[in-house]
DNA sequence: GCACTTATTTTTCACTTGATAAACAACGGA
DNA sequence: TCCGTTGTTTATCAAGTGAAAAATAAGTGC
């Protein structure tokens, strides 16, 4: 089994088993660190992992780096980049976008992994968690108001009133807390997420167009 | 300065003098767990206060019963009495009502030892942490909702609607939220807590009414 | 001043932690 | 078959962990 071209693609398909098996350890360590938080040793990871734990150490200079990666695992690439269209997108009303919007971004967010290394990294005060929460707010709350606002007939804002990005935090809050409550804390929720988010979108937006005393069509 | 009644006070005083200690330590710890986590090492928690790290074990026969302690501290007597009152106060609109429950209840939790070892705790999946979240769905949402329904001129309803239920979280976990981002992830956020309150209780309020297609009185 | 209790520190233990270096095993190419 | 590269384990280290025992300091009652 001869390879005709062995010279460059030989040593790349090492590589990439490399690559693989330090993918794999990510991953594990992801749910690893979600249970036990950073705190958890590495020798019980490599149990885990079914290799030894100096191993480690050939694929991660150290620990904390390895908790790096595990921090860009969960926190990067989650953002699908259609959502940014969906949330824009006129042709619909904005009920149905935020709708369509906050299942598929739940869909993404709410696992109990996810949740767990959100909170673990947060109470660390990580730059990571931070950039997010501003990605949050730039890319899922300022366009949410600019398009209420749009919607309901106001003049467009730019940047949006601290107070009305506020407000969309509460409705933000609101959700991401049902997620919490049922991954984190693993309490009885309301199983039907859709009708959550539905409800919770309902309210919203009929209180906030009472709030500036207009209507929205339905 | 000899005492007249010195047999019954005098040792109890040297018990005094230990309680208070013990307090102390209680309440530094909680400060020092709520910044390192749980895994914070007991020696470095001694150093904090002033004492050698075997004395920690005088007082506390492991570093778990410390925690239980912190625990208690943190999570008992955090209720006071007279909210129940004040939320089922029908002399009042509803909507002030809350606007003073929110303020004194968030005035409580709204610090950041506070909001910390509510998290590190949760996601130990200790069970006073349930514990208090079902106190929160027993004592402020529950009459929230029937209070609401009052208020609008529905039917009572015991126990309130699942549906109710999650969408009185969904305003609980906005506020809520609000603090986690100020205390927990130090984010910038609007200063004025009784203006962003009023504000969500605002928008809830006149969507939950718009919801049931009710009006209820300013 | 003296005996006795009690608060506190010093010393120490057994174990776990992250991390390193050396030994070993597998495998691919000549 | 041997060689050299590379993935993996074994053995080990120094520092830090919760916890206990022993030694010391500081009162307290008589």
């Amino acid at each position: 089994m001869t390879r005709l071209e062995p010279s460059p693609t030989a040593p790349r398909r090492k590589r990439l088993t490399v690559e693989a098996r330090r993918e794999e350890f990510i991953c594990k360590a992801t749910e690893f660190f979600a249970e036990e938080g950073f705190g958890g040793g590495t020798r019980e990871l490599a149990a885990k992992l079914g290799v030894t734990q100096p191993l480690l150490y050939r694929y991660f200079p150290s620990k904390e780096e390895l908790i790096q990666a595990v921090y860009r695992r969960v926190y990067l690439d989650r953002w699908k980049p259609e959502w940014d269209a969906l949330l824009k997108d006129r042709t619909q009303p904005i009920r149905r976008r935020l709708q369509r919007f906050y299942e598929a971004y739940t869909d993404a967010i709410f696992d109990r992994a996810w949740l767990r290394i959100y909170f673990f990294s947060g109470l660390k005060g990580v730059e990571i968690n931070r950039w997010y929460i501003a990605m949050v707010e730039t890319r899922i709350l300022k366009p949410l108001i600019a398009e209420f606002r749009h919607e309901a007939g106001l003049a467009p804002r730019d940047p949006p009133a601290p107070e009305d990005l506020e407000l969309a935090w509460v409705l933000q809050g609101g959700i991401f807390y049902y997620g919490v409550r049922k991954f984190i804390f693993e309490l009885p929720v309301e199983e039907d997420k859709s009708r959550v988010i539905a409800n919770a979108l309902d309210v919203f937006l009929a209180g906030l167009a009472s709030h500036y005393g207009v209507t929205i069509p339905p």
